[in-house]
RNA sequence: GCGGGUGUAGCUCAGUGGUAGAGCGUCAGCCUUCCAAGCUGAAUGUCGGGGGUUCAAAUCCCCUCGCCCGCUCCA
């Protein structure tokens, strides 16, 4: 049933992404390449029209303008990192120690442990007979507790490695467990990617592609800090490629090795920091609506305690039911509480003092300045997927009425549209093409920055309307008998394909007015 | 990672051992005063890839890659 509402969508989805030229599978000549997808011309503006998007609305003017829980305008400035940065970074953040070693996952608590940590107790003799036996992490809570079973059951006992008992390990009994057997086999989860700066390879030098852009932000904040005049509370933002060797690249672009992350770092002191939290969460879920998802397909999700990390306060979700989740949801972006997690760990590995001086806090001195505080600030962190949210964006607008001369159609909003407008003549002849003609180098000269401006005089103009309708323009301009008569065109809506005359030398207007520029 | 499905033109697909096809789209010309209309013509194929069987393979066999679905995974 899932799979005959899901698919059939996600099919004509990807058919007309390819057929118009908005996503292509990487390399396809050579068969293609799994879990990396080009853009093609249509896709590729498409998502810098959202990315210019996410950076006009969080660096140029922070939330349109808005004041911030403090009463003032949200201040945030711009950042572009490397992909590669010194393997150590990913050491701090926690990237390389967590995910480099191999794990043992308990099926039934969904705990996670590295295999070398592992240890089991086991009888003195060695010998549990059809017994269970236990197994914990040292200095956890698990040790004592696990201990106290063991010696119950077997009486004196002694603590060996995990990796010493023969697998399947039918018979032990997790740290969290109440059940044996619910220990996966290790696994190595090698989730980045490595590569060797340096001309002669040399294992040494191995290096990481980043799994994601804020580790940038974070190790750049002293120098933001200290040239740019920046005072918390503000944020940083940063866009760009970044790269996880996904365990199962799937569902077309959602879950791609290679993808474009938006994301902003915001910093703040610790005793604002839920305030400022609630406000980011809050503002990126209107911001996601705002260019095209208002539907109910877009949801804002709070993460339950046992999701959080161990050093959240709250994480939140903006997801989406795509297509391929339906009915469940894909993440789009997600807003987390990172407190002073990140700060800490640079500050303890790279040794450098990363806390901040701020001159508006602290007691009142007798010339009426302020003494200053000096603290670690937190942050909150929304991080956003830019390929998920174009195809987010795509699976919203994509829409089949079969009651319309061109059935399929694409609703984007006109920011993100690829191409915001055509200029048809009605038919290539009686002077039309030439009135088109000047139009269109008007509109063009006018609009190029936000997107392309379309002149198409082949074939019917049905089929004009419905090439424009599946690539998502918003608008077609028709010049026709009136416009040679009456200087009057006729344009054309879209969404709902009806028609409006409008004075030649307002199109110009009327354009700026839905673009809203 | 396991299991199922699938891969032929830009798209949707037919073609079960004997000359690679259709519809739509695309392009050109004609026609055309508002919705993939009509007429004429044209271009476009590593039949996912490699190997094998055969006089002959899109078709049979083996291997492999991609995509889709379900589990699994998801820092």
């Amino acid at each position: 049933m899932t799979q005959e509402v899901s698919k059939k969508p996600m099919d004509a989805i990807m058919a007309l992404c390819k057929r118009r030229g908005f996503i292509y599978q990487a390399s396809e000549i050579y068969g293609g390449i799994n879990g990396f997808w080009d853009y093609g011309p249509m896709g590729a503006q498409l998502k810098k029209n959202l990315r210019d998007a996410w950076w006009q609305d969080m660096i140029l003017r922070p939330c349109w303008g808005r004041n911030g829980p403090n009463g003032r305008p949200v201040r945030n400035v711009g950042l572009e990192t490397c992909v590669i940065q010194h393997p150590k970074v990913w050491e701090a953040s926690g990237h390389v120690g967590g995910f480099n070693d191999p794990m043992v996952d308990d099926k039934e608590t969904k705990g996670r442990y590295r295999y070398d940590h592992v240890m089991v107790f086991v009888p003195e003799n060695g010998d549990p007979g059809d017994k269970p036996v236990f197994a914990y992490v040292g200095d956890q809570p698990s040790e004592a507790k696990q201990k106290k079973k063991a010696e119950k059951t077997f009486g004196a006992v002694k603590s060996v490695a995990l990796s010493t008992i023969p697998q399947p390990w039918t018979r032990v009994i997790g740290p969290e467990a109440e059940k044996p057997g619910t220990l996966t086999e290790p696994r190595m989860f090698n989730l980045m990617f490595d590569t060797i700066p340096g001309a002669i390879r040399d294992e040494a030098n191995k290096a990481y592609l980043r799994p994601e852009t804020a580790q940038g932000v974070f190790v750049q904040f002293k120098n933001v800090v200290d040239t740019t005049r920046v005072k918390i509370p503000f944020g940083i933002g940063n866009t760009g490629r970044s790269f996880r060797n996904e365990v199962t690249p799937r569902n077309f672009t959602f879950r791609s090795r290679e993808f474009e992350q938006a994301e902003l770092e915001f910093f703040c002191h610790p005793s604002e920091s839920l305030e400022w939290y609630k406000f980011w969460r809050d503002f990126r879920m209107e911001w996601w609506k705002e260019i095209g998802l208002a539907g109910e397909n877009l949801i804002l999700r709070e993460h339950e305690k046992d999701e959080l990390s161990h050093y959240s306060l709250g994480t939140s979700d903006v997801e989406y039911r795509f297509p391929f989740t339906s009915p469940g949801f894909g993440e789009l972006e997600g807003i987390a509480h990172r407190g002073d997690y990140d700060l800490t760990q640079h500050q303890k590995v790279s040794g450098a003092k990363l806390d901040f001086f701020d001159t508006d806090r602290g007691e009142i001195l007798p010339n009426g300045g302020k003494k200053g505080e000096r603290y670690l600030p937190h942050c909150i962190e929304p991080a956003a997927g830019l390929d998920r949210g174009a195809l987010a964006l795509i699976c919203e607008g994509y829409t089949r009425d079969d009651s319309r001369a061109s059935p399929e159609f694409l609703k984007l909003h006109p920011r993100v549209a690829p191409i915001k407008a055509a200029v048809f003549p009605l038919v290539a002849k009686d002077g039309m093409p030439e009135v088109a003609e000047k139009l269109h180098a008007e509109l063009n000269d006018k609009f190029w920055k936000l997107g392309g401006i379309e002149m198409d005089e082949k074939q019917s103009i049905g089929k004009r309307y419905a090439r424009m309708d599946e690539i998502g323009t918003p608008f077609c301009i028709t010049i026709d008998g009136d416009t040679m008569s009456q200087q009057i065109v006729t344009i054309r809506d879209r969404d709902t394909a009806q028609q409006q005359k409008v004075s030649l030398d307002k199109v110009g207007a009327f354009l700026s007015e839905k673009l809203g520029v």
